[in-house]
DNA sequence: GTGGTTGCAAACCCTTTGCACGGCA
DNA sequence: TGCCGTGCAAAGGGTTTGCAACCAC
């Protein structure tokens, strides 16, 4: 996936932010890399074409996108932290024997979720997201 | 919950695991902290009546006993790991206000889960774990 | 113009590691 | 007794911070 740089730039803007080539490359490199990047490899990416970025404004960068709610941020038990462009809600295929996550989208899954907290409503909580792990392993690879 | 010293050395030697004063004392802040504590809340428990433990002795059997499955590890997106005794298969709620976490157990949820991911199959995946996290915040404290 | 952003490098913090000593089985 | 476990202190590594220079708006 290689969205064009308008489509990052509408993005930015949505929610009111600076559009600064930075920001743009750090976003748009999150779209490219696709499978959870480390900040690691975003900065390894965008320093291809942009060797002078510097770490600190990366981590700075994905604060506040993740603050705006643009990307998301995910952790695993043994793992640095990724990052994640928000598309639509979704749930994770953890590999804890190869640091592999996988994205899994299912509505049904997601209805039938709502549909059971509905029913049981938690006393004093009040959700806002529901994120299911799936743990396990990848046969065959 | 305070569990006496026998209850305690029988998790050990369930996993033959050899008995040391420092397993013991660790296992047991774990049970007696109850809520999720981090390594740095453990260790300041059992220095109040053991005060010359390492804190590089903590994290290594804190490792042990997650190998063994004593306890799981609990990370969320914006703080250190936190320790957790297994007692059976629990969800969390997470605050992400507060950094409260809070375990989730429900039956019915556990097998309406299973039940859905017999029906779905994905494939190349063997499933090891489900895990919830709901997230979102306690209201009125 | 000016307040939000960036680059840089040092500081941070939690966690890990290496090694000699000590104590459980 | 032999070997695993512990204490200690230093190193590690990802992330955060402070500040001056910079640049989007």
């Amino acid at each position: 996936m290689m969205p064009d740089s308008g489509f990052i730039k509408g993005k930015l803007a949505e929610k009111g932010l600076r559009i600064t080539p930075q920001r743009m490359a750090i976003l748009e490199a999150i779209y490219t890399l696709g499978n959870h990047p480390t900040a690691e490899q975003i900065i390894t990416y965008i320093r291809k074409i942009y060797p002078n970025i510097a770490t600190g404004t990366v981590y700075k960068v994905l604060d506040v996108l993740i603050e705006n709610e643009l990307i998301h941020r995910v952790k695993t038990d043994n793992d640095s932290m990724r990052y994640d462009a928000i598309t639509s809600a979704h749930h994770h295929l953890y590999a804890n024997d190869s640091n592999k996550i996988m994205d899994y989208t299912d509505e049904q899954l997601d209805a039938i979720l709502t549909e059971y907290f509905k029913n049981k409503n938690i006393p004093d909580f009040e959700i806002k997201e529901i994120r299911l792990q799936v743990i396990g392993k990848f046969l065959n690879n």
